[in-house]
DNA sequence: TGGGGGATTGAATTCGAATACATTCAGGCC
DNA sequence: GGCCTGAATGTATTCGAATTCAATCCCCCA
């Protein structure tokens, strides 16, 4: 590791330059502080024609601040949701933090990533991906909060924010049940996936406390692909086997595989939806929302969501207390016209 | 900014601990260091035993080095291409460099996130925004090394890896004449977008040399909607316009647009694609790849153009000796049946 | 005119790890 | 046995800005 030496200036390069001590030059980068205008006037222009910033390292050694928050996130998170980061990292921006990504393969990679985020020396972390109750305590060890995003904790007063999926789920349930639907399919996400756990469990569990049967279920892994092949098989209606048995609704852990769903049924298997089938998916994607698609799905208030995550993030990191460090966001039904769901009260 | 101590251990901490001093510790961390096995074991040992992780920022402090790589990018390009970001992260991490993220609301920020990434001591920064030449100076001046991802600079000697897209586009606007088409439209990016400039220049460019007359253009900003709209006013055949004067293709600088370009043409105008208009755009993102699209385009080799940036960005960090500065990565002409195209040699 | 008090200023210290340099120690060799 | 060599360790310094605390300074009022 050659030592590179910077010719970049420092503060008693400026102090000199502009004839004052090194403690006023620091004094006027800070926007209340004991100093006189004039000074500050003087000092601010000999930075700026010697180039000099204040050196963040610096600055962060004394302050214990770096103004860096951890991001957490699934490739899968990022791939599928991209405006999540987008508005996650605005409103983050906005409290005043630089977002620092760790992209994470799957979810079981959180406490690893944590880890690195640490020892980079974030303000906090905000995490899209599970995290044991270990990684937790160790953060709190080092006083760094972490609010999670769209995930749970055994903790009681850990910090969360997510949208309510349970209750989404259970809603759609029901509109699809009242709608006379009785044959259910089910494309999940990832064993691993928390959020696809609520989604299925609670979708399942109106539908059983509606006295509907067995229900088939596919394991997808969030991608379009799996969405694709999930429908060959659920839809297909092989030899000895009628339409008859053919689930009438397929609902989807996420709109990935619920667009996946829709291809398949329409160009593969010929069926049309929502005649034929019912496809149901979860987050409301871009794509989903468009002519070739019309995908009836839950929306998920992200940008409310990011804005309260962030602030959260702001209260643990400056330790004021927070009124309530769990929130639930309501998901919103959105109906496009893949689905036959009875009407809206 | 309320001094907030925190209760993490020290070098200092670990060195009374095992016994040793506190320069043992520091050498204990470090992969190469002169150190004997047992007392790195009993150091490390210590550590683990404390919680104990070496502070990033007293080391940067003095090894002038953060390991950050400050990433900058267009909330545009994050939406479509998230693709872009993931592959960009996982080669910066696996030349050791965490990513940290300046997001712009569009080209004309890139300064000024340059300068925030400066002032928080990134190793260097690759830039996937504009950057103007005095911008450049700042980043040299400070000795912190910029990579241009898909973004010209008139410096000749700046870092840039970006894809061909001058040679792709006129390569598409030839198999596009060779068809048989005469009659095109172009819909643009927004006027201060490089990249659309260069795709849209260059298409435009071959078309002319083959003699082509004047061509439609509508400017869009890239993102579907605009698509959608240019597509509404380039296609309609209002009364008193013959089909015969509709255009026979459609160019869309990226794909977001010419999915919005499809699903007008299809939906609202009724037509047929390729049969009564092609349609191409640029950059290959997945929703195009689904049977509901399935869009002609050009695909950009994002994973092997983020490799080469990663691996251009440690040589600057390191200050090793570059050999090649400029990379020029082909794009690949992907034929899925949205346009009607001269048949590949 | 002599203080009192608030506003500025500067000198010195601090943060925590890395490293230059001095020192110690063990082993090998003549 | 004495001397040299190399490895391992410790001591002291360094990085650059923020902050503490003491020292000024200036203004105003009794």
């Amino acid at each position: 590791m050659a030592r590179r030496k910077l010719n970049a200036p420092t503060s008693y390069d400026v102090a000199r330059h502009a004839g004052v001590s090194q403690a006023v030059v620091s004094r006027a980068f800070q926007p209340v502080a004991p100093i006189s205008a004039e000074a500050r006037t003087r000092v601010l222009a000999s930075a700026s024609l010697l180039g000099y910033l204040p050196n963040a390292v610096a600055r962060s050694l004394i302050t214990k601040r770096t103004g860096l928050a951890g991001v957490l996130l699934t490739e899968a998170t990022l791939r599928d949701t991209p405006d999540l980061l987008i508005v996650l990292a605005q409103a983050l921006l906005a409290q005043g933090f630089q977002p620092l990504l760790f992209p994470c393969t799957n979810e079981s990679e959180g406490g690893a990533a944590l880890d690195k985020a640490l020892a980079f020396g974030v303000d906090g972390v905000v995490s899209c991906v599970s995290l044991a109750f270990s990684d937790l305590a160790k953060a709190r060890l080092r006083q760094r909060p972490v609010v999670l995003f769209n995930r749970h904790s055994a903790e009681p007063d850990a910090l969360q924010v997510a949208c309510d999926h349970a209750s989404a789920a259970a809603l759609l349930a029901g509109r699809l049940y009242a709608a006379g639907h009785r044959r259910f399919a089910v494309v999940t996400g990832p064993a691993d996936a928390p959020v696809s756990a609520l989604r299925v469990g609670s979708f399942l569990a109106r539908l059983a406390q509606l006295g509907v049967g067995p229900i088939q279920t596919f394991e997808g892994d969030y991608h379009y692909e799996s969405g694709h092949a999930a429908a060959m098989q659920l839809l297909a209606t092989p030899a000895g086997q009628t339409a008859a048995q053919r689930p009438e609704v397929v609902f989807c852990a996420n709109d990935a595989m619920a667009l996946g769903v829709l291809d398949a049924a329409r160009f593969a298997l010929m069926l049309r939806v929502p005649r034929d089938v019912s496809v149901v998916g979860f987050d409301d994607i871009p794509s989903g929302q468009r002519p070739a698609y019309l995908l009836t799905t839950v929306r998920q208030p992200f940008k409310e969501m990011a804005v309260t995550a962030a602030q959260l993030f702001r209260d643990a990191v400056d330790d004021t207390p927070v009124a309530q460090p769990r929130v639930l966001a309501p998901g919103t039904l959105i109906e496009r016209g893949s689905a036959q769901l009875f009407p809206d009260s």
